[in-house]
DNA sequence: TAAACATGAAACTGTTTGGTTGCAAATATA
DNA sequence: TATATTTGCAACCAAACAGTTTCATGTTTA
C-alpha cells in the first residue's frame, strides 16, 4: 500500500525535473509564452505546457494573459524557499570544526 | 516513446523526496547507523535503506562500516551545488531593479 | 559454535510521472 | 463571418518510484 497518497507538490519536487529547471532558468531573464518557451525544447508544447501547470500550482510562476497569449514569469522568490532550506548546512559547510568530521565526532562520542 | 530513458539521480532528484530530505538533515548533525535513521521514521528499515542507497549514489552521504554497523555521514559540499545553481537566481531576487517586474520589461520591449 | 543482530538485495505491488496524440475553447485576423 | 493561432485539458502509455515482505550475508556475542 502506498502512504503516501497525496499527490506531492512543492518545491523541491518543481525542480526535480531537468526541463522543468530549464524553464525556470529561461523565464527568469524575461517572461515568455508556452510556444515561446516550448521551442527551446525537443518535447512537443503540450509537454511544455504540463510542466507550466505544475510550476503554476507550485506558484514558481505566474500568468499574466495578454490577449490571446499567456505571458508566464517567474515568481523569484519562491526560490528563496530552497536557499532557506540550505541555510542549516551552510552552517555545517562554513564551520571548519564541524567540517573536520561529523563522523569523527559521532565516533569520539561513544 | 520515451526519451529520458537513463535513470535521472543527481541532487535535485535527490531532495525531491521529503524523507529523503529528512534523513539528510538528520545525518547533518551526526553520523547514523540505518536502524538509527529509520527509528525516526514511521517507514520500515528497508524502505529507509533504499533511500540511502539513493543517496550514496548520488554521493551525498559517505559509508563508513564500523564492525556489522555501517555509519553515514553526510558530504555536505554536495550540498553546495544546489546553492550553486540557485545563484543565477540570486541575482535576481537581490536586484531591485529586475524585481520590480521581468514581466514589465518584456511587456515595454514589445 | 550457535544464536542474535545489522544490513543490503531481490521480487513484487500500486502510484506517480513525463511523455504522446487528439480535441475544445478563446482570441485575432483575412 | 470564416479561418488561423494560442492555449489548456483529457485519455492513454511506459518507465520510474516508494513502499512492502522475504531472504542472504556478514559480524558480534553468549
Amino acid at each position: 500500500m502506498f502512504i503516501r497518497s497525496i499527490m506531492r507538490r512543492d518545491i523541491f519536487q518543481a525542480i526535480a525535473d531537468p526541463t522543468r529547471r530549464a524553464i525556470i532558468a529561461l523565464i527568469a531573464v524575461q517572461a515568455m509564452t508556452p510556444n515561446a518557451i516550448a521551442d527551446n525544447f525537443s518535447t512537443t508544447r503540450q509537454a511544455v505546457s504540463k510542466h507550466l501547470r505544475i510550476l503554476t500550482e507550485c506558484e514558481i510562476v505566474r500568468q499574466v494573459p495578454q490577449g490571446r497569449e499567456i505571458y508566464y514569469s517567474l515568481e523569484v522568490h519562491k526560490m528563496k524557499e530552497i536557499d532557506q532550506w540550505l541555510e542549516q548546512f551552510r552552517q555545517i559547510w562554513e564551520d571548519k570544526y564541524n567540517q573536520l568530521d561529523t563522523l569523527l565526532l559521532t565516533l569520539q562520542t561513544q
